[in-house]
DNA sequence: CGAGTTTATGAAATCGTATGCACTCAGTAT
DNA sequence: ATACTGAGTGCATACGATTTCATAAACTCG
C-alpha cells in the first residue's frame, strides 16, 4: 500500500529527460508526435518511452494549458439536473467530448438568472475551449459581453439567442404546440383546452403560449384566460400547485396542455391523490417525453423531444468550431418534436 | 455588439500593472490580500483596483493553478446520471463546492469498470484538489496506485473501499435490507420473499443479499434460490426483464424485494403492462426512494436513503481534507436508511 | 574533398501568476 | 550624525509544459 512518508510528487518531463539522458524538449516531442516537421531517432524515442513507463509519468494538463492556451475542457450548463430531459443530453455531450479527449464541467442553473450569470463568470476565470448552455434568462447583450472577454465558441439550446457568433440548436416548439393542441381538438375531440405555462420571461413561455393561442383561434375557440390558464415554474411541485388551484374552480376544461412533462406529472399526481380520474375527469398532455412520462399511470401523452440528438447536435457543432472545421457564420440546427399519444389524453 | 476584428485577448496582471504604474507582483499582492506579512499602501491598492476595473481584468486560473499547484476544482464520479438517486447528491456537492469557490467536473461510470478506470486516469492528467467517487468496481489496489500518483484527497461512497487514506460515506444497507425483509414478513405477513439483485461483483449485491438471507433465516424461511432469485444490472430495463422471466414461471413469491428502485419500477411496469395487479398479484419493494417511486402507481414501498445528506457528508469531508482542517486517519460516516411504507408492498 | 543539405537534438523564451529576497526610504534610537 | 528598524515595492525565479531558433553531426553531391 502507499507510503505516506514518501511524498513522491508527480514526475515531470525533466525527470523523464534526466532518466532517458535527453533534453526535456525532446521528451515533449516524443510524446506529442509533433506533426510539424520534426523527427526523432527511433533510439531516443524508445529511451524516452521506457523512461516514461519507468517513472509512471503523466503530462500535467495545467502546464500544457497555460502554454497552449487550450484547456481541453468544455463547460456545460443545464437548467435542472433533476429534469430527466437533460440526462441523455448531458450524457451525449460527455460521450462525444470524451472521444475528443475533453473533460466536461457541468453546472446547473435551476432556471435562475444569477446562476446563469455566475456560470459565465466562472467560465471567464477558468478558460474552457467551448461552452454549451441551455439558456433561459441571459440576454444577447450579456452573452456578447462574455464573448468579447472569453473568445470562446458557444452553442446554446434556445432559439431566443440571436447573437451572430452563437450557434443555436432549437426545436420548433411553437409549431409543435400548435399541432398538438389542434390534434387534441380535431382528433381527440376535446371541446376546450387549458394551458399550464410559465411566466413570459422564460422564453418557452411565450412561444408555446403562442402555439396554443394560434391553435385555439384556428379552431374557433375562445380563450378565457382566467378559466383556462395556469402558471407554474417547470417543476413537478408547481404542477401540483396548479392542480390544487384547479380544484378550487367550478368549471374545468376537459383537457390540460402542460408546457412540460414535469408539471403535467405533478398536475396528474395531485388530482389522483384527491381521487380524480385521469383522463376521464380531466385529460393531460405534456411536453418533452421524459422517462417518468412512461412510468406514471396513465402513461403521459406528450410531445417527444430527442435529447440525445439535441446533445449530439450541440456538442458536434461546438467541436466543429473548436477544431476549426468551421468558421462560418451563426449556425442554426433544428431538432424534431414528435407527437406521442399515450393514455393521458 | 462584438468586434471580431479586434482579437482582444484577456488582459493580464502585467497589463494591469502597466496601467496602474506598479509592478506585476504588486498587483498580485493587492488582489490576493496575501495574509502573510505584506502590506500595501492604500494609494497603490486603489490605483491597482481602478486599473483592474478599467481593463476588466480576470485572473487566469490556469496560470494560478500551475503556480500554486491547486486547481480549485474537484471531480465527482457518479454511477449513473439517469438514476434519480444521484441528482440531489450531485447538487449538494456542487452547492458546497461553489461556496468554497470550486468548480466540479462530473463524470459518469454507468457502473462500468473501464469508465471508472478512465476517470482515475483523467484525474491524474488534470490534477484536481479532491475527488469524490461512487465506486462499484475499482479495487483498493487501484485506488492505492492512484493515491500515490495523484496525492489528492479522496472520499468515496461505498464501504467496500478499505484503503486507510480514503474517507468513506456509507449506509448500512445490509442491516436495512435485513430489517426491511423482516418487516415484510412479520408486519406485512408475506410468507415468502423474492430477491431481485445484481451480480456479486457489484458490492451492494452481496451486502444486500446477505441482509436478505439473514432475514429469511431469522424468519425460518427456506431460500429456494432458483425460485426466488432474479438478477438485473440496476437499470429499469433489467427490472422489466426480470418480470418477463417471472412470468414464465409457475410459482410466484407473494412479494419481491428489489435491490434498487429503478429495477423495482421496471419490474412493476412490465407486470402491469401484462395485466397483473400490484400488489395483489405480487407486491414489490425497492431501495433508494428516488422521485419516480412517488410517481408510479401504486407508489413504491421502499427504503429511503438521504442523498442530500450523503452528498453533503461527502463534500464536507473532502473539504475538511482539502483545507487541511483534518489530517487524521480514515474517516467513516454513516448515512441513515429509512423504511418508507407506501402502497406497493 | 569541401560546400551544402538534412537529421536529430539542445538552449532559451514563453504562457500568467505567486513568492522569497533585496532594496529604498522614512522614522526612530543612540 | 550613524545605525537600525520596518513599511512598501520591485526583481528574479519557479511552476511544467510547448515552440522557435540555433547547432552539431551525418550525409549528399559536384
Amino acid at each position: 500500500m502507499s507510503r505516506p512518508n514518501h511524498p513522491a510528487k508527480s514526475p515531470t518531463m525533466r525527470d523523464v529527460a534526466r532518466l532517458a539522458g535527453v533534453s526535456q524538449p525532446t521528451v515533449s516531442r516524443v510524446l506529442n508526435d509533433t506533426a510539424t516537421t520534426v523527427s526523432i531517432s527511433e533510439e531516443t524515442r524508445q529511451k524516452v518511452l521506457d523512461a516514461v513507463k519507468a517513472l509512471g509519468y503523466h503530462p500535467n494538463m495545467t502546464a500544457r494549458s497555460l502554454r497552449t492556451q487550450k484547456s481541453q475542457m468544455i463547460a456545460l450548463m443545464i437548467a435542472d439536473i433533476s429534469n430527466g430531459f437533460y440526462h441523455p443530453m448531458a450524457r451525449a455531450v460527455q460521450d462525444v467530448a470524451r472521444k475528443h479527449n475533453y473533460d466536461v464541467i457541468i453546472a446547473n442553473s435551476d432556471h435562475r438568472y444569477d446562476n446563469e450569470k455566475h456560470f459565465l463568470e466562472a467560465v471567464i476565470r477558468r478558460p474552457v475551449d467551448g461552452v454549451i448552455m441551455v439558456v433561459f434568462r441571459l440576454t444577447d447583450e450579456e452573452i456578447d459581453r462574455f464573448i468579447t472577454i472569453a473568445q470562446t465558441p458557444i452553442v446554446v439550446l434556445g432559439v431566443q439567442i440571436e447573437h451572430p457568433e452563437v450557434d443555436v440548436v432549437w426545436a420548433d416548439d411553437e409549431k409543435a404546440t400548435f399541432e398538438a393542441v389542434t390534434w387534441l381538438i380535431e382528433e381527440r375531440g376535446y371541446s376546450q383546452v387549458g394551458f399550464l405555462g410559465v411566466p413570459d420571461d422564460y422564453p418557452p413561455g411565450p412561444r408555446r403560449w403562442n402555439g396554443y393561442k394560434r391553435a385555439m383561434e384556428h379552431a374557433g375557440l375562445p380563450i378565457f384566460s382566467d378559466y383556462l390558464y395556469f402558471q407554474g415554474d417547470f417543476t413537478l411541485e408547481s404542477g401540483r400547485k396548479a392542480a390544487r388551484e384547479l380544484m378550487t374552480r367550478q368549471d374545468w376544461p376537459p383537457v390540460m396542455f402542460a408546457l412540460n412533462d414535469l408539471m403535467a406529472i405533478g398536475f396528474i399526481l395531485e388530482l389522483q391523490d384527491a381521487g380524480y380520474n385521469i383522463p376521464d375527469d380531466i385529460a393531460v398532455m405534456g411536453f418533452d417525453d421524459i422517462p417518468e412520462a412512461s412510468i406514471i399511470r396513465p402513461h403521459l401523452t406528450t410531445i417527444a423531444q430527442t435529447p440525445v440528438d439535441i446533445g449530439q447536435k450541440l456538442v458536434n457543432t461546438l467541436f466543429d468550431r473548436i477544431e476549426g472545421n468551421r468558421n462560418g457564420p451563426k449556425r442554426i440546427l433544428e431538432a424534431p418534436c414528435i407527437l406521442t399519444p399515450r393514455q393521458s389524453a
